[in-house]
DNA sequence: GCCCTGACTGCTA
DNA sequence: TTAGCAGCCAGGG
């Protein structure tokens, strides 16, 4: 597949699908993109997010594989991810870890994928 | 093209 | 169970 969207786009088109009260995981947006092992670079895209951009990305779905918020944002605190997420049903326990077997977000297919990046808009585009 | 950075991961101790 | 560490990869200088 061919796409001309730069890698920092793509994840953020891939974000704005996860459903209110889903969350996933870095490497698993990587790997729907076709770069499994870039997870990290998926943590840079959302860090990338000028605080306009961010009112419009919901960042905060995306989290880390051990189920905690392990953002490292001057404007936010893994705190702040925590209770967003939990405003919108996201359960934490006590240690703050979530259980993805309740609140993850099965992701998309490959051409699903495809279809979103040839087709899709960001907010602000 | 080389080098550094980063909201990650998986393995080892 | 927690901590450290090396590999990971796209962008930017």
């Amino acid at each position: 597949m061919r796409h001309n969207r730069n890698f920092f786009e793509k994840v953020w088109l891939i974000t704005l699908q996860i459903p209110r009260g889903r969350v996933t995981w870095y490497g698993a947006i990587a790997e729907m993109l076709g770069a499994p092992g870039a997870a990290r670079t998926v943590g840079w895209a959302l860090g990338a997010l000028t605080p306009a951009q961010a009112r419009a990305i919901p960042w905060q779905r995306v989290i880390n594989k051990s189920g905690r918020c392990s953002i490292r944002n001057a404007e936010h605190a893994p705190a702040d991810q925590q209770s967003r997420l939990e405003a919108e049903g996201v359960i934490f326990d006590a240690r703050g870890y979530t259980d993805f077997g309740r609140f993850g977000w099965s992701g998309l297919d490959p051409d699903e994928v495809d279809f979103l990046l040839a087709r899709a808009r960001l907010p602000w585009e």
